[in-house]
DNA sequence: CACTTTGAGATGTCCGTACATATTAACGCA
DNA sequence: TGCGTTAATATGTACGGACATCTCAAAGTG
């Protein structure tokens, strides 16, 4: 185990910056920097280690990519997690990724209502109770006719006007209509999965038998400032349907995302 | 459209290293720096942007941190992709994060038996045909005995001994022993859901009626040098299961986790 | 020809300095 | 008390220099 916060080895063969980075890890991992607490500053690291800003800034950096503490300039270096920690990321470049719809599938909106969610409608759809949403109904299906999912989209009743867009077939993401027309840019989703079977109404619309296994999606899609702006749940044949993921190990990056004001 | 290569604008109220990142983007997405050939020097950009290393260097660390570019000591900076790719990254502590089993729940090894996958098998748990493994099944309850899920456990003949580990209630997830006990560290994960419905076996096995819709989780671990050495299928109740993930908008890293040699 | 050595060029590490800007708390004033 | 101002402090940006280490190709050597 490192010792903490004192002078670190030098000439080990490893980078000073990293010897530094490590001994700030093995402070934060034995409480002498609780998580919450901001970090010393870079004046002081500089005089605890005997070195220059710039490698001290370089090991706070090391820090800052694992996830381990964050920085704000004016505040200081806030601890946010207490030990390195070795992470599954999985990683796609769209959010169109996290669909795995088919390119020459297209939905068609059957109804469209404004609705206000009740309780047991809000915990499914992990919305807020009594919150008023625009729901768009309908099937997917392919061009040849054949069913992919129904699905029903929430979305905030000032963006119902996509409806509008949404009239004929369309094989675009309804988040991605959204995030173009009004500016939207996807920060955060979620998504569960869920088993359940198709009731009369939804059986009959995509041409299957009533009771037959489903697999339900429901994503929710946070934009600015992490406001949820749509739902949307698909459910689909289970024998035409499945889900997959893949995960790989590595590192979180706090990184550059959040330069921009 | 920013120009490409050359000078940038300085004063534009934006931190100059990422000026030179922007431009350095769109030169290469422009096709004058194609993907895979090298950047030019670290002294040939200082010239270039009339800059300090210092700066040039912030901007390719940009660049590296969103994948773009990968650099290499003694050879250069290796264009990689050709274009920014926001991505959406989930991430989870601990392999065991993607689970979602109740702790208080243990997995009870009622078979075992050594297997060779069929072709329609092999399909299924998107394995090699032919591949020999050796299979566990049993039901995962609580302690209270009421039934979490059926699994099948498919593990390398090699690692077969782990079964007798298992011939108790285990609680600890199958990766996680084969990991500590053959030192096999699990480099990636493969997820897939589906849909499906309780045959009579199975059924009885953990007290629900034949039919019954459930949601069946497919897992297969990748080991030291990407090898397969663990699927596992687990089939749960519809009613008392859902599987949530989460992603969130940011960059991949390409950077510290391999520091190390 | 095969192998070793050398050297140029590239990035990595580390030191120094200065100024800019965001944050926060203390201060002064109405 | 309430609010705007100011000052201290923190990190961000940018400049300069020096030496270390790795890579690859050219030159040298047997």
């Amino acid at each position: 185990m490192q010792q903490a916060s004192g002078a670190v080895a030098r000439g080990s063969g490893r980078p000073l910056y990293r010897e530094i980075a490590d001994d700030l890890l093995a402070g934060i991992g034995q409480g002498i920097f609780p998580v919450g607490t901001l970090l010393p500053g870079e004046m002081e690291l500089i005089q605890r280690y005997q070195s220059s800003r710039h490698t001290v800034r370089e090991a706070l950096r090391v820090l800052e990519d694992m996830g381990i503490v964050q920085r704000q300039r004016g505040r200081g270096t806030l601890v946010l997690s207490p030990e390195a920690q070795p992470a599954f990321v999985q990683m796609v470049k769209s959010p169109e990724e996290l669909f795995s719809y088919p390119a020459d599938s297209a939905f068609r909106v059957v109804a469209e209502e404004a609705v206000t969610l009740s309780g047991s409608a809000a915990q499914r759809l992990k919305a807020v109770k009594g919150s008023r949403w625009t729901r768009m109904s309908g099937p997917r299906t392919f061009e040849s006719g054949m069913p992919v999912c129904w699905t029903d989209v929430y979305v905030l009743p000032e963006y119902a006007t996509i409806a509008r867009q949404l009239g004929g077939a369309n094989s675009r993401p309804v988040y991605e209509i959204i995030s173009k027309a009004f500016g939207e840019e996807v920060q955060k989703i979620g998504i569960e999965i869920y088993a359940s079977s198709f009731d009369e109404e939804r059986a009959k619309a995509l041409g299957v038998d009533v009771g037959t296994p489903s697999l339900c999606l429901c994503r929710r899609y946070y934009g600015n400032k992490g406001r949820l702006f749509e739902i949307s749940v698909s459910e689909h044949p289970a024998q035409n349907y499945s889900y997959s993921l893949e995960f790989t190990s590595g590192w979180q990056n706090a990184g550059h995302w959040s330069w921009n004001k």
